[in-house]
This record gives structure tokens, sequence and C-alpha cells, in this order.
DNA sequence: GCAAAATGCTAACTGTAGCAAGCACACTAG
DNA sequence: CTAGTGTGCTTGCTACAGTTAGCATTTTGC
């Protein structure tokens, strides 16, 4: 897709393990990868597969799923993190397959109304509903 | 590492791809990737990168995070954003009565098995990765 | 001055992801 | 029975992720 991207996370990674006080050599044994690879990676000549990624977010202490944002393989596009709504839930929850899901999204509306999810939480503070039932 | 996990990911697509009432390539085309290539990563001989991952779930309208952690580049037990799993939500929901709760988690129940929500206070791997602003 | 041990980087190689081409079989016309 | 189209699978092949071995440089210590 966008090399610019991969260059981005490259740039990202060697920023975190300078911060992190690491050499390439210190991060790469963490990590389990070699040290030249980890170099190529920083510098955006290689595109290091997911599994390498959450080896480094490992080693780094770093969230894998934002290394993942960076090398474009998922969407940036994340809900809020403490927004935890039924919807997000469900839509979340890989052990449902799609028909699962389409069923518990109907049946939960037809509870709460229609009340769709809505891309952008506009009040996440406010959680209107009183915690007891 | 684990072809096991590699091989459940690909029945898993498989289900998931028959369910769809898509063939092979069908399937193959909406994701952007060869027939036979995805052939064999449901049968469990290819393991798929992030990139095809993404395409795939993309043409099967499921999260890609689900097929992660299928594939095993991303924990399950994420100690991360989406910590929502659908009990917990479900529990939260203040718009719901009893029982209209008890009916959902009796759904839900139903479609994944009785795995009912343990809140281990084990928190073994990464630290709260708090990526910071 | 010279070693020794850091640092990051280059080169050559191996394994495999992912592809295009084509096969074998099932089904439905004609 | 043969020709068409659908299904999934096998076969090479190319590109590149990721490796080991080693280079060039700086820093530390004698």
């Amino acid at each position: 897709m966008a090399p610019t991207l991969v260059h981005d996370l490259g740039s990202y990674l060697r920023e975190q393990r300078t911060a992190a006080q690491l050499s390439l050599r210190q991060l790469s044994e963490l990590a389990g990868i070699s040290n030249p690879y980890l170099s190529q990676i920083e510098r955006g000549l290689k595109k290091p597969s997911a599994e390498i990624l959450q080896q480094i977010a490992r080693a780094l202490q770093v969230s894998a799923e934002s290394l993942y944002v960076r090398a474009g393989i998922l969407d940036a596009a994340n809900p809020d993190p403490h927004q935890c709504d039924v919807l997000h839930a469900i839509a979340a929850d890989g052990r449902l397959n799609d028909r699962q899901r389409q069923a518990l999204i109907d049946v939960y509306r037809s509870f709460v109304g229609n009340t769709h999810v809505d891309p952008a939480p506009s009040h996440p503070s406010s959680s209107p509903s009183s915690t007891h039932a």
C-alpha cells in the first residue's frame, strides 16, 4: 500500500527504541529477531510481518495494535478504549460469526430501541444510565 | 510456530465463507487475492500475512482483529484498548432491564458456549502499554 | 599508541508467501 | 454423448521477509 506508512512505522520504532535506551542488538535480542533485520525495519527497507511486529511490540512494551495501525494493517478507526457499549463489544467478539453477531444486535436493538452505534462518540464521559439497574 | 492455530484460522475462514454463501473464487475476488492461495490458507497450508488477513476480513465483513487473534498474531487476552467483552458490556448497560439483560446473556452464551467471563486477576503478559500521547 | 567491545549497516543466502496457469471432478444444458 | 460452466486443488514460479556472517565506525580502557 503506502510505503510511507512503513517508513513511518520505522521512525516510530526507532523513536521508541531509543526512548527505551536500547541498542539495536538489545532490542533485537529481546524481540527474538536478528539485528540487521530490525535495522532495516527501522529504516523502512523491509516490511515486517505481523508476527514480527508483535514480538517487537512485546519487547518495547507497546501495544501491538498501535504498531499494526502504523504498519497499515489495522484501521486507525478504533473506537474509544473506555467506550464499552454492547454493540461495540459484539462487533469485536471474534467468537461470533456474522449471523450470530447480527442476531445479537437485533435482539439488543429490540430492547433499547434503534440507537445505532455512532462512529464518533459525542459525549463519552456522560454515562446517562445509572449504573444501578 | 503453531500450525494448529493456522489450521484453526483456515477452518474458521472456510466456515465463514460457506456461511456467507461464497465460493472460493468469489471470496478471493472480493478479497483481491488469488483463489488457489485462499484455498491453501483455508486448508492451513499457507500462513497469510496480516495484509492478506485484513483483505479477507473486509471481504467477509468480519473484524480484522478477530482474524488476527485466530492467526495468533494478536493476543485474545489483550490488556489493551477494547477490553470490552460482550458480557461486561451487557452487564454495564443501564438501558437494559434485568430480564432483557439475562435474555441477551443467554443468547450470547448459546452462541459462544458457556465460557463465562473470567475476571482473571492475573494480567500475566505485558504492562498496560500506555502508548501515551 | 593499540585492543576490546560497543554501535549500526551491508552482503549473500534460505524459506516461503503469494501468484498465474492449468488439472480433475461435478453438474447442467444442447 | 459432448460442450459449457461451476466447484476446489496441484504445480511451478517470482518476490521478498528474515537469516547468518562480517564490515566500518566509534567509544572505552590499558
